[in-house]
DNA sequence: TATCTTATTGCAACAGGATGCAATTGCAAT
DNA sequence: ATTGCAATTGCATCCTGTTGCAATAAGATA
């Protein structure tokens, strides 16, 4: 179902800025900040505030429909249906390396065994040091 | 070593400001926000000001002798000698459970052996949904 | 299509946190 | 104990994100 759909079910207006938000986080390949999100919908409509975009940002990530990281001191957003990833960054390079979600299914597994907890693993920002940067 | 001697070893200098923020860090038992620190420390001096909390915590965190994280929307800071655990919270009723870094290890161990990774898993936030909150 | 209700927007003010700069002060050398 | 210099502080200002409120407009109803 499409992320307007799901909107208009839920009994949520379909207005122009949420019709473009929506474009722009489906049309875009990568993590967007909020600001960037701004930015091209200032290319499209004019007067738009960014309360409008942080106010619609969050209702998409209460339905599920984005995802919310923050990664290296900013936040950024994009579409949840785009393949499950996690991002491993190097403290010392900064270079980020994607990572499957498959790694952290034994973590997953060994939560919900022994404590009973099901966690919520989607794009999970773990830090350390990369392989080039321990010598 | 003592957080203080360490700060002097690296050239650093021993404040009034900085001796009254590592004695807050090391008294709390809990996790403080800057803007609790920055309180107790308007207990015990005048005229200090949050730039110089927030740029202390920085120096601190950057020294690994204090830890930052974001946890439910605020950014909370403790001693890092304290015993390492993380975070499980409930998205559903908000209830946090300690959980005791061990739980972490195979995975670290597994980002180490696949992709070379050595990660810094120290006081992770995990959310998902508590046993209670399942049914 | 015109009307009505109320969800949503824009605006202004606010809060947490970061930063450039001049004044202060720790502390090492005299 | 004085002096001198660089590190640190306080202050003002900026930046990102949040919130209360009045104006606007989506979309249901007639
Ligand atoms: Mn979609
Ligand atoms: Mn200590
Ligand atoms: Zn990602
Ligand atoms: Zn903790």
């Amino acid at each position: 179902m499409s992320c307007s759909t799901t909107l208009k079910n839920k009994g949520y207006r379909l207005t122009p800025q949420r019709r473009l938000i929506l474009d722009i986080i489906h049309e875009a390949d990568v993590h967007l900040t909020a600001e960037a999100i701004l930015g091209q919908l200032e290319d499209r409509i004019s007067g738009v505030n960014k309360s409008t975009v942080y106010r619609t940002l969050e209702l998409l990530e209460g339905l599920g429909l984005v995802v919310k990281s923050d990664i290296c001191g900013g936040r950024v957003y994009h579409h949840a249906e785009e393949g499950h990833h996690h991002h491993l960054v190097c403290k010392s390079c900064g270079r980020q390396f994607h990572c499957d979600e498959a790694v952290l299914e034994p973590l997953k597994e060994s939560l919900r065994e022994k404590l009973g907890f099901e966690a919520d693993l989607n794009h999970h920002i773990i830090r350390g040091l990369c392989a080039a940067c321990q010598s």
